[in-house]
DNA sequence: CCCTGATTCGC
DNA sequence: GCGAATCAGG
């Protein structure tokens, strides 16, 4: 793809607002992080908030051939603000609970809205083979998303959003989502 | 393992 | 100028 000054521009705005070479590349499309960082480097717009910085590194070389048959298949990555601690593996939760003597709930988790586990919030442009797809929110709305969550590589889903996805009938009676 | 940016250099 | 491959690090 062409560094058209629109995306030249993108990628200064993005740069700028401290997303990573992975994020922006996913975010602009059709260009691999390294493409970013390297046309970052080429716009000199490196030392992203550095001002007190002198690496003069070097070290090795050695480069062997340059394009093969690759198709850029790199991904997006992550780095979301997370606002809440969470075993990233099993966070299995009690599913159901009678209602009654039961003094402690979860914990306060009241961030936006309904759903569940803390997800990470991705546009579906920053989905990748081990992210969560698990929707959130109304798809026509503004803020609608993905859970994003690691999803183990074994599944769409992450261990959260594969229970409810596959919920063998007996195990819904009175669970709600 | 996942990820990050930095660098080199064939194209 | 571009960006894959590589390095160096978290």
């Amino acid at each position: 793809m062409n560094w058209t000054d629109e995306r030249v521009e993108l990628l200064k705005k993005l740069w700028a607002e401290g997303l990573s070479a992975s994020q922006i590349a996913s975010q602009l499309g059709g260009v691999s992080r390294n493409a970013v960082i390297g046309k970052v480097h080429r716009l000199k717009l490196s030392g992203r908030g550095r001002p007190t910085a002198s690496p003069q590194r070097q070290k090795k070389s050695a480069r062997p051939a340059a394009a093969a048959g690759k198709p850029a298949t790199q991904r997006p990555s992550t780095s979301v603000p997370r606002s809440a601690p969470m075993t990233s593996g099993a966070n299995a939760l009690k599913a159901d609970y009678d209602m009654d003597v039961m003094v402690e709930e979860l914990p306060v988790i009241r961030s936006s809205e309904v759903v569940v586990p803390i997800s990470r919030k991705l546009e579906l442009t920053e989905l990748t083979e081990r992210t969560c797809k698990w929707p959130i929110g109304d798809p026509l709305a503004e803020d609608f998303h993905f859970c994003g969550n690691d999803s183990g590589e074994s599944g769409p889903y992450c261990a959260y959003h594969a229970r409810l996805a596959f919920q063998p009938a007996s195990d819904r009676k009175r669970n709600r989502r």
